[in-house]
DNA sequence: ACCAATAAGTTGTGCTTCACAACATACTAC
DNA sequence: GTAGTATGTTGTGAAGCACAACTTATTGGT
């Protein structure tokens, strides 16, 4: 710990606080940072100089007081987040105020290849760049696959969906579009996101569960850090063996936790073909035959073992269900968080929250910009852009 | 982070590399953190004018240049540790250096109740204070309780083996001993004990699990930092209900992991009434009565499943066994790594180890007293014995 | 309309702590 | 014995923050 490194400090935990709890005044931010009231605006003032903040006029203040100014965040700074999928390619621009200053969604019909994927964003990169993002300073990008990711040098292990094997994605996107590129997991980053500005802002400690068509995906944030693991792997609930205590629950031998609790089981069982999460959920709430109704209950009680297992090992404050299993859960989310408790140790299970994640469908491109905005946010003055 | 802060933050971060890392040049520690030469100087000096430091004459050299004098941590600073069993209360006093400088083990006929633990760790510390303790400084106690424990009060909530519940543990050790008091569970002090100074001493992110004759507990490494959770109850694997995908080797209906994996259905198995872990470990060694042989097979499978569960959750480096597992798994230790692998994802279990703890007797002890040294470790300056 | 109270921004000084450079020291190897 | 090397030691300088004194802007009471 150097004396440079000081100001790195401060300087990251005043773009921190206003990255999580958004525009605030001065004043909080030395209220909070502890820091004296002359440092905290010269941090302000620097920041303001590299255009990464700026300073308004105060709130409408009922207090005694001189008014402190509003300190927000800008889009200056910029991040390009990636999500691709069997069936496209969904890109967005992200100011580190959480602005999404620009959206695409490439469709494609051929196979979706990483080389493919590297040179689309690149040609989207190049395109914004000199049009809606002129001005603006690209710091990096993320991307959120649905599938394996070997944290530390962002290389996608297995993407059974997109039926990619060890591919060395973010190096590709580098190549492509001269940025920083971090590649995880899309569960994990989902689970960033719903921790950072989603249904567990609040909470510290966080199971983030996902139910989507091809599985079940999780991420957990431990402490306020997401959880990663000696890979990066961490977070994969889909596979696990939760205990299935009647025999007869149990519909694939030797299977594991998506194999029993799964979309397509729901969608057979309530004589769906083909339908969105917000249909599901609809015709999960107005589900009465008793084949459904059997079907709907088997899943509640294999998923509320896996939860009470993550729960006693875990220990989290809330847990946040989403896709499928928001649906799943919503029909009595109390009613699953009561079977939760009845399995977990009391003092685990003791102030914990079932919540449904809220995020819809930014969740994914907000969760990879945060990897993108990661160097940012721990040095707010580093030059990042590669090329 | 004020100026003040900074200096704080580089003797802590010398003192915690002393601590992990043993005796060490002073060169080293200028190298593994980065600061220059004469402020690592200057910060030993500090050290050492607190007693909290020595400085020895340098190792034999083969290397050119100016031998670099040893710096090593001294028996200066001492904890008190402690452990509560339904038989005996062990204490001991333990150096920053890790000696031991005192143990003692008080049997108890009676009931052991939390005031009679205070009392006698009262007596117990008033009496070395004036004879083995003398000239020592003393920076509080730690206690290692087989129950849930709240981590930020110190409140045991429930050790059914003493049958505590709702017990204000540290706020009665404290009045007795005058010592500012950390309680942990047992098993969690394990695992922090294993990965600072034991068997996953190179790995950041451990799972560690402990058979004992009351069931199975379990504590969680992330990145190097204990896993609490909300409340600080995390790591209860024994309450897991993991999946068993034989029905017939179900012993208990609705029954946990540490129904079935067990330590006493073991001793019955093999036809033993009592036995230490050591004579567990034997006879385990011996078996070869088919009812025996498949007990134990059956523990295993049951085992390798409940790890698997952990491993897909939190991609360790290291997962170590403790107590009877250890006896269970030691059998053939590659081969229950093989069976977790193959129920793991692949990718979580790449590289995983399994490891037989390491640490013996000492363990709770050890780790107890880490709980005590957190805030010498965290600013090693800071004057912390309260009455 | 004015004035006290309050809260926060602004400015200048001083202290702490570290980095750096120059020098001194102790050891190896030839 | 000398060259080479790695490290300890000492003194200077700069960065960054705290603190105090002062200034500014607002509320609320008279």
């Amino acid at each position: 710990m150097s004396a440079t490194r000081i100001r790195q400090q401060n300087l990251a935990a005043v773009v921190e606080l206003l990255h999580h709890g958004g525009p605030q005044a001065r004043a909080a931010l030395t209220e909070t940072t502890g820091l004296n009231r002359s440092t905290v605006g010269d941090l302000v003032a620097e920041l303001v100089s590299h255009r990464l903040a700026e300073e308004r006029a105060p709130d409408a203040a009922r207090r005694a007081g001189r008014p402190s100014p509003v300190v927000a965040l800008t889009s200056h700074a910029v991040a390009i987040a990636a999500n691709p999928e069997v069936d496209a390619l969904t890109v967005a621009a992200i100011g580190l105020d959480r602005t999404i200053l620009a959206r695409a969604r490439i469709v494609w019909d051929a196979e979706a290849s990483p080389a493919l994927t590297a040179t689309l964003l690149g040609e989207q990169v190049r395109s914004w760049r000199s049009t809606l993002l002129a001005g603006h300073r690209l710091v990096g990008a993320g991307i959120a696959v649905p599938g394996l990711v070997r944290a530390d040098d962002g290389v996608v292990r297995d993407a059974p969906h997109l039926r990619w094997r060890d591919v060395p994605l973010a190096a590709l996107v580098r190549r492509e579009t001269g940025l920083s590129t971090g590649v995880g997991n899309d569960a994990s980053l989902g689970a960033l996101a719903e921790h950072r500005f989603g249904a567990a802002r609040d909470a510290d400690d966080v199971v983030y569960l996902n139910g989507g068509a091809s599985g079940i995906g999780g991420g957990v944030i431990v402490g306020g850090v997401p959880l990663g693991g000696a890979g990066g792997y961490a977070g994969e609930f889909g596979q696990n063996r939760p205990g299935i205590e009647d025999a007869a629950d149990r519909r694939v031998p030797g299977g594991v936790l998506e194999d029993e609790v799964n979309r397509t089981r729901l969608l057979t069982a309530l004589e769906l073909r083909d339908a969105d999460d917000a249909e599901l959920s609809r015709a999960l709430g107005a589900a009465d035959a008793p084949a459904a109704l059997e079907e709907i209950e088997r899943q509640r009680r294999i998923l509320a073992t896996a939860l009470a297992n993550a729960v006693n090992v875990l220990n989290p404050g809330v847990v946040v269900l989403g896709g499928f299993l928001a649906s799943l859960a919503g029909r009595d989310l109390e009613g699953l968080a009561e079977d939760v408790r009845a399995q977990a140790m009391s003092a685990c299970a003791e102030g914990l929250e079932l919540r449904l994640a809220s995020l819809a469908d930014d969740r994914l491109l907000v969760g990879a910009a945060e990897l993108a905005f990661a160097p940012v946010l721990a040095d707010p003055l580093v030059e990042t852009t590669v090329a």
